[in-house]
DNA sequence: GAAAACTTTCAGAATATTTTGAAAATTCAA
DNA sequence: TTGAATTTTCAAAATATTCTGAAAGTTTTC
């Protein structure tokens, strides 16, 4: 196999993968390419490389950039505004990690206070649902420490371990 | 509010939320409003309540079989299947980590794989895209002990409390 | 300030996903 | 067996999402 079919497997296998976890095909094959890249690609390159068009490739850079997934990035003597990928891996999971925690728990918590407000608990069946509600919010509030967690504890092994080299 | 509008509106937001996590809306209405039923209910009444067809009723109840979040009861003197949700929060959470674990994680390691085979180790090049691939199989390796090492530890403490109960 | 270079927007088109409902398959009672 | 009750399947319709491309907006250069 060669390089450029491995990288070309790579890209459209990243972009299939998201799909089948919510998120945009095109946006991951846009990511997987800068991630894949090592010089800073700008739009022309993108829609070039993919096969897509002006206004998919900037609509989806602008997301992967909310995403803390790239950056931009402003070359001497160019007007065109060029993109990189985040290539330490362990930093995109932290940051796909948050990214999903804000979108799905969140919301969750939310929706729930919202129903609970406006619910008397004055009878038993009100109760119960109030129950449920109580139940989910304690589950949700367990899932976002536990990953809030883990992303802070694995940074900080990061941090540790790198400090230890200028030691 | 009164405790219809109440299950209708949580009924409503569960779906809405399930499709910003690229859940389908249908099924976790259905998960809903068996979560909030006390009794178990037949097709029909799902259709009814959720005013949707036999032909999706089914489909997603075979689909919550598979997730492990709903089961499937004969009640004596019945022809029809009841259906009764998994009222315990908890491992309903559990239920729903272990599964998207398994649709999320795995696919990435095996796609890895995949690439990795075909590609000889016998250029930089090649050894850059190597590299990247098994940072993303380290990650993800990392990503997959977490889940499960929280879901067993929340198993149990769960299990250990429980006995107590009985001592 | 004008115009060239580039980016953003968004209505409509293309694509993908979900839902329907009727037909086929299965189950069960007699 | 038979046939009524129930579940399952799946092609077509409905709906939702994504993508395109041209026009509008912005920035930069001269």
């Amino acid at each position: 196999m060669e390089l450029k079919e491995a990288k070309d497997r790579f890209i459209h296998t990243w972009g299939t993968l998201a799909t089948q976890w919510g998120i945009n095909r095109t946006m991951s094959q846009i990511h997987a390419l800068l991630l894949l890249s090592s010089r800073s690609l700008n739009a022309d390159e993108i829609m070039d490389e993919l096969q897509i068009s002006r206004g998919n490739v900037n609509m989806n850079l602008r997301d992967l950039m909310t995403w803390g997934l790239i950056y931009k990035q402003l070359l001497p003597g160019e007007r065109k505004e060029f993109f990189h990928a985040e290539k330490d891996i362990w930093k995109v999971a932290r940051q796909i990690a948050r990214e999903r925690r804000r979108r799905e728990i969140a919301p969750i918590l939310e929706s729930m206070d919202e129903i609970k407000k406006g619910l008397p608990a004055d009878s038993e069946e009100n109760k119960e649902l109030l129950k449920i509600i109580a139940d989910i919010n304690t589950v949700a509030g367990f899932a976002d420490n536990t990953i809030e967690m883990v992303i802070k504890s694995e940074e900080s092994w990061l941090k540790t371990n790198f400090l230890k080299l200028f030691k």
